[in-house]
DNA sequence: TAATATTGTTAGCCAAGGCTAAACTGTTTG
DNA sequence: CAAACAGTTTAGCCTTGGCTAACAATATTA
């Protein structure tokens, strides 16, 4: 620390703000959100293939690509990972279809997702903002923030 | 689409729930995710050194590697080019400083997540989870939940 | 002050998730 | 039924963000 010090405002906290969590704690969130980012990709797609299964009778790869905006390149190597997960199921230039493990999941974020999307509505939030939102937020929400919020929903409908 | 359809139970959809989003709208939702991952982790890095200067009057490499639980090769990488985005100012085995735009994205990072964080403790989120949560929401929630985010908070503590 | 400990840097590796271009397969249609 | 079109796959590239190991610089302390 030198007396040239550029960022001296910053230095002498006068109102500090919230101290910052221990070290231990500090490290535990952001290595929560390293793993969310893990998975998270996963479980869009799996979720998206079990949407468009449910409401379009079949899951295609260019369905996939336009939906999620990416280029088929994209979504082919993709579908190679789900396999080798043994998320999904495919023949070649055949639908794409969920394993038991996939269908478990793609119920699980679908759920997830729902209920984030719903709180945010419920908040007031416009319905396009909302959607973009909880397409995020979903894969950061704990099982103890997801409880509370559909609580919060449920009640906001009930008034 | 073929008789033996694994997924028959999903290719009729009895109680559909809501309607696939228009495709275009569908693909903005995902590509706002994409967007908010390219940043989010440049922004964390900015408000973690903006919070231990102000809290500790230093930010050095190996604080950062512990609060983050990275390596301290992952973090001098990760400085190097927070430097080329003109974002830090540093010089070898010396504290860290923020450039002007490197303190605004610091500020605004900071309040932003505070937001987030205040309005899941006034939901009734505990705090460690809270903390948890916030750390990967901050970075998908738009202005618009943030507005009313912040109005929530301050509605709950008046009463 | 010399030895040791701490801190920071560099090099080289890896996986994920994008992209384009080119090849191949399946479907539609003149 | 052949040609054109649409859908799918593959190959090869890029960036990001991790990692470890080896080395260099600074700080501490015996
Ligand atoms: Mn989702
Ligand atoms: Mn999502
Ligand atoms: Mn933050
Ligand atoms: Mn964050």
């Amino acid at each position: 620390m030198t007396d040239s010090n550029p960022n001296a405002s910053l230095t002498a906290p006068s109102i500090p703000g919230d101290a910052l969590p221990p070290v231990e704690q500090h490290a535990q969130q952001y290595a929560t959100v390293r793993n969310a980012h893990e998975t998270e990709l996963i479980e869009d797609y799996v979720e998206l293939i079990g949407d468009l299964l449910a409401h379009r009778g079949e899951a295609r790869a260019a369905d996939i690509a336009n939906r999620m905006a990416v280029s088929q390149a994209t979504v082919s190597k993709m579908i190679r990972r789900l396999n080798e997960l043994e998320l999904v199921t495919s023949k070649p230039y055949r639908s794409l279809f969920l394993t038991e493990a996939g269908q478990k999941m793609a119920e699980t974020s679908r759920a997830r997702h729902d209920i984030v999307l719903h709180f945010l509505r419920a908040l007031g939030v416009r319905d396009a903002t909302a959607r973009i939102d909880a397409e995020g937020m979903e894969h950061h929400v704990s099982d103890e923030t997801l409880a509370i919020m559909q609580r919060f929903t449920e009640q906001q409908q009930n008034n």
